[in-house]
DNA sequence: TAAAATCAAACAAACGTTTAATTAAGTTTT
DNA sequence: AAAACTTAATTAAACGTTTGTTTGATTTTA
């Protein structure tokens, strides 16, 4: 049998657990409570609330090198674009997930040693190089400067995305919008996102330092 | 009495664990042993955990605040000079006191209410007032572009270092830097990082979108 | 000798996991 | 088609640890 309905009712719930109140500060009681089950299936269907986070990381393993890789095989697409739709890709992901991004931002901050603080690093990796790739074509055809620190370019998109979205009530004091719903107040802050990331990129990408 | 010795090495050993492992990842007993006092040592100090962790954002409170402030103050200064101030300060700051800020980025994420998230929302409001008034004092001499969204600036400042500083390892790999000693390779680190931001500055306050 | 500091021990509560029994679903045998 | 059997799903209860905190006695300090 595959993928029983209590099954994956777990898995939502635990990574919005997860995601709101950290794998220490969710308790199996937790989730089994939210989604309505007996304790002993999360074990059963699980193995163990460590397996479940893996299991968490497993579904989400493969969106953004799809992505990145369909851009690279593209021939006809200017590099501009195509780092801009880069960050389009990321911040899709990011803004349409953001309960499992922010999973992703606390295991990241904590170095132990897991199962899932390995794929997540093995994903980093890939995905990097495939940036460069996409970077160094643009270098080649003479429209980007050369000398592009892309891990610190990377930083700066992944770390300004973690930032607002974990502080978006902040954004929403600052900004006056506390009337605005959820919804619609998420779409403009993406959108605000998306532009100020390219104008960043556009200018560390082509601008020559003065 | 004040400050007595055990007390102040809770305290220190508290920051470096709530760091490491998070708040709900650490124990008290993790804590004492690491201090080398009794468990009831620390409600004796301090009356719970939680109040443990409200001290350790006590000690951090004002630094930034008068750094800003100074800076405000001194009317001889060029804009673009404050703002490159600016960014040394805050990172000066993180790259100084790690620790600390790997606890207020877990905090930052749990949107649970407690009197230290309080602490670090009132911060973060009472800084971005002082950085608007440094960046409008640069609109109002000509020196920077209007339109200024500053806090999704300050947001890429801020992300930008907390990605660098979650990721160190991974930059450290992704720069073949393995062998380097830590201390060296942080002040490497921290001058790439220094020098990325305030390229980005200067690009975000006076280039004009082309 | 009075107050502060320190300690081992105990507390109840919450934790992740396992057990053993029961029900539901599916398959095989009559 | 009914009965017998087998496996999967589900449950309440219990398991042994670990949790944060408190107690009450003892030592240190002033």
């Amino acid at each position: 049998m595959e993928s029983t309905d209590k099954k994956t009712q777990i898995l939502e719930v635990a990574q919005k657990l997860f995601a709101k109140n950290g794998f220490d500060g969710t308790s199996v009681r937790d989730i089994a409570k939210e989604a309505d089950v007996n304790i002993a299936m999360i074990s059963y269907y699980f193995g163990s609330k460590e397996k479940l986070l893996e299991a968490v990381f497993e579904k989400h393993s493969n969106y953004i090198r799809l992505q990145l890789e369909s851009l690279i095989a593209d021939d006809k697409m200017e590099p501009m674009q195509k780092v801009y739709q880069l960050i389009d890709s990321y911040l899709q992901k990011y803004f349409g997930q953001m309960s499992f991004h922010k999973i992703v931002l606390r295991e990241q901050m904590a170095n132990k040693l897991s199962c899932a603080t390995d794929m997540l690093l093995e994903m980093k990796r890939r995905n990097q190089e495939l940036v460069k790739q996409i970077i160094k074509e643009g270098q080649k055809k003479g429209v980007f400067k050369k000398n592009i620190d892309i891990p610190m370019m990377m930083a700066t998109m992944l770390g300004t995305a973690n930032q607002v979205m974990t502080t978006l009530p902040f954004y929403k004091e600052v900004n006056n919008l506390a009337d605005m719903p959820e919804e619609e107040f998420q779409k403009l802050i993406k959108k605000k996102l998306t532009l100020h990331l390219k104008s960043i990129f556009k200018a560390i990408l082509t601008y020559e330092e003065q």
